[in-house]
DNA sequence: AGAGCTATTTTGTCTAGGACAAACAAAAAG
DNA sequence: CTTTTTGTTTGTCCTAGACAAAATAGCTCT
């Protein structure tokens, strides 16, 4: 087999590092060090772009590019987040429950996992089951992800279950209209649909009439749809992946460009340690969110 | 209302023009013509973020940037996409009630749209479904999309509700063990799943066991789940909107990474005009796939 | 004419290093 | 022990030049 070799730009593809970061660092820290083809341009050895997922991945944990790049390879022992965990506060009955299901997807057993699933909905009802399973369950990835025990591809692989299992409950909700109109979705650079689907699912429940408009809209035509859909909620989800520096000017933007007479609300782990915004609503749970919706509800049916 | 201002970051974000792209178009063209912030930083006001959305859907249609830069607003007129249109082979009476199907998303009628199409499905069978109905009909929201008549955010309400439609039925297959196990995913910058849908949902009909893994897998990770997965096919989908330059190292890079025993495959739009290559399979359209499927069985019956 | 080949223009990506501000960690002051 | 100030780390943006890949134009040959 040939020896594998990637450019810059398939660097930046596979590691989500950017070029210009990928440069200050081999000029900064001397890594990594990249050989060059006949026109002076970069190629890197695959053990090297191997080692520079392992990087990114432990700083988004929290660790810091400086500390990382002198250590060998026992960083594989500072698996160890640095970011606070929130407290544990599954009951341990559950827990191991949510541990079977990990389980299941790591074996690969896609049959196994939807069954469980469903087994879990029929008993849960639908708000338990999106609150109790599967929020738990997705934080859970999130963390067998960082800390190495779950493979990139097993990640997708449980989103691409999940997804499948939320839409198809959606889908059976009576499309009631009495609610208030809730545009759903995310911003550029954020792919994340989880979270979005439970809220979608929350607020169907409850009657809202959900438009959802899949993920990664630029910012102008958020505020286009909004108007098109006659909206009075422009709901956006922020994956705890997001880089939280971006949120608050990206929600300043957009509040901008809104009709004042929308709402906006922004959910997720990404936005649990945000400031609090002129204009914008954050929410740090679902249950958050219904609130909302109630209080959202009852202003109107007096002012009316 | 603040008069809404851009960054560089910000205009890559909304645009997909890169910011390298965006300073060289300043340097050649004189377009654009951002203003400075107190550090020397490009302020992009709107209307000229809104001139690039524009020039950029045009060169997505085949157009050429020095063309259009320079062009003042007349542009609209020149619609026209540049590509070479697939020769339209549906039949009248099918046109029309795709367009109806179309109007049905242009108004914003989400609960119609769903209607509409599980009586198509009901009527047709799933096979014919996805042929005649769902492929013609995505090929029209992206011709649709080309030349202005849809907004970014009508194409994608079209592409969320089909995806839940879509999988929604897949769900209710059996999933039968008989064929070869496929995985199913898409390369980083290709977020298109539609296709991929598509196609499991064709063969999971025939009874292949699909593993679908969503869009995006860095190349490594393919080729690591098509082994813990024991696949014996892996399937890509490229949209037409892929640059198709870079499909053929893609193949061949991943062709390298993946045991021999494995085959691969690539579908969609993009590849119709990919040349051939060795070790990989290219489908132009559905049936090809299909048909691939029965030779692999024949292949494999005469084998053992 | 039309099919193929070569030259020229167009266009995007890469390179280099410098500058600076925002995020973070450490030290000093209340 | 908490808060403020100072220093360090780190990412993004800047200019400007070079070059290669793609698209077009021009040419030749059938």
């Amino acid at each position: 087999m040939n020896t594998l070799s990637f450019n810059i730009a398939a660097v930046e593809r596979d590691t989500g590092l950017s070029k210009d970061v990928l440069r200050m660092w081999e000029r900064r820290y001397g890594f990594p060090t990249p050989q060059r083809d006949c026109n002076g341009e970069r190629v890197y050895p695959a053990d090297q772009v191997e080692r520079l997922r392992l990087i990114k991945r432990l700083m988004d944990q929290g660790h810091r590019p400086g500390k990382l790049i002198g250590a060998p390879a026992d960083e594989l022992a500072s698996l160890a987040p640095r970011r606070p965990r929130p407290v544990e506060s599954t009951p341990p009955a559950e827990a191991v429950e949510l541990d079977e299901l990990l389980a299941l997807i790591k074996q690969h057993n896609s049959a196994g996992y939807q069954q469980a699933m469903q087994q879990r909905l029929a008993r849960q009802g639908l708000q338990h089951f999106v609150q109790d399973t599967i929020a738990p369950l997705t934080e859970k990835v999130g963390e067998a992800w960082e800390n190495g025990s779950f493979e990139v591809f097993e990640e997708h692989l449980y989103t691409e279950l999940t997804k499948r299992l939320l839409r198809q409950v959606i889908a059976t909700l009576p499309t009631a209209g009495r609610g208030p109109r809730v545009l759903l979705t995310s911003v550029p650079d954020e792919p994340h649909v989880l979270g979005l689907l439970m809220a979608e699912s929350m607020l169907a429940l409850e009657g809202a009439d959900c438009v959802p408009l899949g993920t990664q809209m630029p910012l102008l035509e958020i505020s286009r749809a909004a108007e098109a859909h006659r909206a009075d909620i422009v709901a956006l989800s922020f994956s705890v992946a997001f880089p939280q520096r971006q949120i608050p000017g990206l929600l300043q933007q957009l509040r901008q460009m809104l009709p004042a007479n929308i709402d906006l609300w922004a959910g997720g782990r990404g936005v649990a340690r945000v400031a609090r915004q002129e204009g914008v609503q954050l929410f740090a749970t679902l249950d958050d969110a219904l609130a909302a919706l109630a209080a959202w509800r009852a202003a109107r049916a007096t002012a009316s």
